[in-house]
DNA sequence: ATGCATATGCTAAAAAATTAGCAAAAAGAT
DNA sequence: ATCTTTTTGCTAATTTTTTAGCATATGCAT
C-alpha cells in the first residue's frame, strides 16, 4: 500500500476509528481541524487514491475504508514489527505485552494459552 | 511528538533499522532513491527536528536516533493501538500472535507464559 | 601535483500536499 | 416562501516537502 501523507494518515486513523464517518464526523475528531472544505478534499483523494469509498445517507456522503480494519492493522502492525522489531512478530508482542499497565481480560488470557499450546505442538 | 512527512519517516525508519548509518548507508535501503543531496538534506531536517544527531567519523557524519529504538517503538505500536484496536494493546498482541507464520523461539514462550502466570496473579 | 571519488554547506527550483474560497443544491426552520 | 444551515463540486492559492545543483574540502591513487 501506498504511504499517505500526514493528513491523510490522520483522517484513515479517524475513519477507522470511527468505523465510518461524513465531513463533519471527521472534523469533529481532529485537534487542531483545517476547514470544512480541507477535509472533505482530503476525503475526496483519499477515495482517488482507492482508500475510502462512500454512500449516500440522507443527503449526505459517509466515507468508509475499502480495507478491513484487520487488515489495515496488519499492515501498520507489520511495518513497525520490521523497522523496529528487526521483523520479530513475537518480540514485538511480547513489547506490548510487557507494559506495566496491561490488564488482560480472562479471554484474551485464554487466547494466549491456546497460542501457546499450539507454539508448543509446533516446536515438538 | 510531531509527525513527519513521509520521506521523513521512510529515513527513520531506516536509521532504525540500522542502528546508525552514514548519507551513503541510508541511500543505499532506500528503494526508488532520490540524490545524494536529498538524502543529506532530509537528515539534515531530522537532526534540527531533534530526531537525529550525528557524530563524524573518519570524515563522514554518521547519523543516529536521538530517541532509543524501545521508546520509538513503543510510540508507533501505541498509535497502532490506538488507532486500530481501540487502545486495547492485548488484541494488538493477538492479533501479531494469532498470525499463521509466527514462531515463536522457546525464550518467547517462556516470556509469554511468565507474562500470563503474572497477568493471572493481578486478576485474582 | 593533478585528477578522481566522496564528503559537506548552502541555496534555489520543482513537486506535492494542504488549505481555503466561491457557486450551487438540498434540507430544515420560521 | 424565504432564510439559514449544511452539503457537494470545482478550482486556485498557499505552504510544505522533496529534490537537485553548485561551491568547496578531504582522502587516495596515479
Amino acid at each position: 500500500m501506498k504511504i499517505l501523507s500526514k493528513r491523510e494518515q490522520q483522517i484513515m486513523e479517524v475513519i477507522y476509528r470511527l468505523g465510518r464517518g461524513s465531513v463533519s464526523d471527521v472534523l469533529d475528531e481532529i485537534e487542531n481541524p483545517p476547514s470544512y472544505s480541507s477535509v472533505r478534499a482530503q476525503l475526496r483523494i483519499l477515495e482517488e487514491k482507492g482508500q475510502l469509498r462512500h454512500e449516500e445517507v440522507e443527503g449526505k456522503y459517509v466515507f468508509f475504508p475499502v480495507q478491513s480494519r484487520k487488515s489495515a492493522a496488519r499492515g501498520m502492525l507489520s511495518r513497525v514489527v520490521d523497522a523496529f522489531f528487526g521483523g520479530s512478530q513475537g518480540a514485538a508482542a511480547l513489547s506490548l505485552l510487557g507494559d506495566e499497565k496491561v490488564r488482560l481480560s480472562e479471554s484474551e488470557i485464554a487466547e494466549l494459552e491456546e497460542l501457546i499450546r499450539r507454539a508448543k505442538e509446533v516446536s515438538k
